[in-house]
RNA sequence: GGCCCCAUGGUCUAUCGGUUAGGACACCACCCUUUCAAGGUGGAGUGACGGGUUCGACUCCCGUUGGGGCUGCCA
C-alpha cells in the first residue's frame, strides 16, 4: 500500500455545468489529503461526454477551484490564457485527449477475451418478465464470430466487459469500511460505445491507473461504479487504488441539492460576497468534524486536523444560514486593508475616487461589524459617497422622524447651531457628544429621539453606523450641508 | 422492483459500553444600546422503532421503518 508521502489523489469533474458545492467539497477533501502529507493533488477534466461537455464549463470549474484556493499539482494549465494545455508528467489531463491510450487497453482486453463485441439488442438484454439481464447472450462468442457480427453491423458494435462469474467484489472503503458486491449482479457492462468511444468507468480506470492515482476519494454516488472499476483494474492486471466515498450534500429538506435550495454553484456564492475562506471552512464541516468539534479553521489548521477516516457516512444538509454566519465571522476577522481589498469588487469604481482610498477605508471599517455579505456594502454605505436625493429618502421614515415630528425642528436647528460652532479640528466625538447630551436633557428626550432625525436627514433612512462615526466620517461640511435644507423645510 | 449505502435536537456535529448526551447555526428571553447589526448571558429542543448481547447500551448484533445512491451506448 502507498505510504502517506506518496499519496496521489485527484479531482475529476465533468465539465457539464459549473463547479457545484458537492464537487467543491470533494476537491477540498482531496486537496487536504494530498497536501497534508506532501502528496499530489491532480485535476483531470472528464470531458468524454461529447454532447454535454463545454469549454465554458471547464473554465468556470478551473476558476472556481482557483477562487477556493485549491491549487493542483498536475492538470490543466491554471492560466486562462493557456487554456487546454496541461501541466504534469501524466498528461494530457483532459480525458477526451486520451482516447488513443484508452483504445490500446480496449484492444488488450479484447485480445485476452476479457471483453467482447456485443450485438445484443435491447430485447435480447431483457428477460421474460421485463427485467434487465446482467449477462449478454453473446458473452462467449468466438473472436471470429465477433468480427463477423461487427462487420455485419457496419463496424458499429458496443464492447462489453466479460464479467467474471460468482465472485465477490469488495473493498475496504476509507470512510465506510468493507463494501461488497456480487460480480453477477454487475454483469457484462458496456464500456466502449458502438462509436468506439470509451465510457466513464473504463476511462476513469485507465486514467487513474496511468496517472498513478493511489487514493480515490469521491462522492457516494460512485459507490456502485466502484466494483466495475475494480474488476476493470484486475482485468487490466493493475492494482486498484484505495477508495473512499464521502456522503452527498443534500438540501435542508434532505433531498438532493438543486436550484430549489438556492445557489448550488460556488460562483454564485462568490458573487453574493461570500469569502472563499468562509466557503471552504463551511464546506469542510459538511460530512467531516474533528474530535474536539473545533469549527473555525485556518488553512494550516485544516491540514493539521483533517483525516479522511473521520468523514461521516450520513448525508449532510447544506445549511445556508450557517454559511452566512461563518462569512460574518470571517469578514470581522479581516485586517482593515484586507477588508477594503475584499470589498473593492463590490463597490462602484467612483467610490474609490470620491475622496480617495483612505476615506473609502474609513467608511468600510464602519461596516465590518455589520456585514454578512460583501455585496451588502453598496446598498448600505452609498450615502458616504453621494448626497441622498429626494428619491433616496424613505417616505415613511421621513414622516415619522422629520415632517410629522414636532420636535424635529428644534432638534435639527439647535444642534445645527452647536455643531456649526465647532471647527474642522474639533469635529470628533469628544466635541460632538456634549451638545447632544445637553439637548437630550433640555428636551427630556432619549438619545434615540434626538439622533434619529439627524440620521434620517443625513442618510435617507433610519439605519446607519453609530451616530458619531457617521458624523465624523461624513465630515463637518457634508453633515451641515445635508441638514441645512431640512431645517429650512421644517420651519 | 433489484443491488448498495445511511440513521444523535429543525440543521452541522462530539461521544469510539458507564456523560445531567457536549458544541455550533437557527429559534426564544434577557443584557448592552443612538438605529440596524454585532457582542454577552440564559433557555427550549435530540439518540426512528422493535428485538437481542451485556451488570450496564446512543454506542455492538439482527430485524423493521424511513431516507439516499445506482440501476444509460452520461459522468
Amino acid at each position: 500500500m502507498a505510504t502517506p508521502d506518496t499519496i496521489r489523489v485527484r479531482f475529476a469533474p465533468s465539465p457539464t455545468g459549473y463547479l457545484h458545492t458537492g464537487g467543491a467539497r470533494t476537491a477540498l477533501f482531496n486537496w487536504l489529503w494530498a497536501k497534508q502529507s506532501g502528496g499530489q493533488f491532480i485535476l483531470r477534466i472528464e470531458d468524454t461526454d461529447e454532447l454535454r461537455s463545454t469549454e465554458e464549463s471547464t473554465r468556470k470549474i478551473l476558476d472556481g477551484l482557483r477562487w477556493l484556493g485549491l491549487d493542483w499539482d498536475e492538470g490543466p494549465d491554471a492560466d486562462p490564457a493557456r487554456f487546454g494545455e496541461s501541466i504534469g508528467d501524466c498528461g494530457p489531463y483532459f480525458q477526451s485527449k486520451r482516447a488513443e491510450r484508452h483504445l490500446e487497453l480496449v484492444k488488450q482486453l479484447l485480445a485476452e477475451g476479457q471483453a467482447f463485441y456485443c450485438p445484443a439488442t435491447a430485447e435480447e438484454m431483457t428477460d421474460a418478465d421485463g427485467k434487465k439481464k446482467n449477462l449478454s447472450p453473446y458473452r462467449d462468442l468466438s473472436p471470429e464470430e465477433q468480427q463477423a457480427r461487427l462487420a455485419a453491423a457496419g463496424g458499429q458494435l458496443p464492447i462489453r466487459f466479460k464479467c467474471p462469474l460468482g465472485k465477490e467484489v469488495a473493498w475496504d472503503d476509507v470512510v465506510r469500511g468493507r463494501v461488497s458486491f456480487k460480480s453477477d449482479e454487475i454483469g457484462d457492462f458496456i464500456f466502449v460505445k458502438s462509436n468506439g468511444l470509451p465510457l466513464y468507468n473504463f476511462a476513469v480506470t485507465c486514467d487513474d491507473a496511468d496517472m498513478r492515482i493511489t487514493h480515490v476519494l469521491r462522492g457516494e454516488d460512485h459507490i456502485s461504479n466502484t466494483p466495475k472499476q475494480i474488476m476493470l483494474y484486475r482485468a487490466l492486471g493493475l492494482t486498484p487504488p484505495l477508495f473512499g466515498h464521502a456522503p452527498l450534500i443534500v438540501g435542508m429538506d434532505g433531498a438532493r441539492l438543486s436550484k430549489r435550495h438556492g445557489a448550488t454553484q460556488v460562483g454564485a456564492y462568490r458573487e453574493m460576497g461570500i469569502l472563499p475562506e468562509a466557503m471552504v471552512n463551511f464546506l469542510l464541516l459538511i460530512g467531516w468534524a474533528p474530535k474536539d468539534n473545533k469549527e473555525l479553521f485556518t488553512r494550516q489548521e485544516m491540514l493539521d486536523y483533517f483525516n479522511p477516516a473521520d468523514i461521516n457516512k450520513a448525508a449532510g444538509a447544506f445549511n445556508p444560514e450557517k454559511l452566512h454566519h461563518f462569512n460574518g465571522l470571517y469578514i470581522r476577522s479581516l485586517a482593515p486593508a484586507e477588508l477594503l481589498a475584499r470589498l473593492k469588487p463590490f463597490m462602484p469604481a467612483e467610490w474609490l475616487e470620491f475622496r480617495g482610498e483612505e476615506y473609502a477605508g474609513r467608511v468600510v471599517a464602519l461596516y465590518q461589524e455589520k456585514l454578512t455579505f460583501l455585496n451588502e456594502i453598496e446598498g448600505n454605505a452609498w450615502y458616504f459617497f453621494r448626497d441622498p436625493q429626494e428619491t433616496d429618502y424613505n417616505e415613511a421614515t421621513v414622516a415619522k422622524f422629520l415632517t410629522s415630528n414636532d420636535e424635529a425642528g428644534p432638534i435639527l436647528g439647535d444642534l445645527f447651531a452647536e455643531f456649526s460652532a465647532l471647527s474642522e479640528d474639533e469635529w470628533d466625538e469628544q466635541h460632538l457628544a456634549p451638545p447632544v447630551d445637553a439637548l437630550c436633557e433640555r428636551l427630556g428626550l432619549g438619545k434615540g429621539k434626538v439622533m434619529q432625525p439627524w440620521r434620517v436627514a443625513l442618510t435617507g433612512d433610519k439605519i446607519s453606523p453609530g451616530f458619531f462615526d457617521l458624523l465624523v466620517v461624513l465630515g463637518r461640511e457634508t453633515v451641515l450641508g445635508r441638514v441645512k435644507p431640512w431645517i429650512n423645510r421644517l420651519n
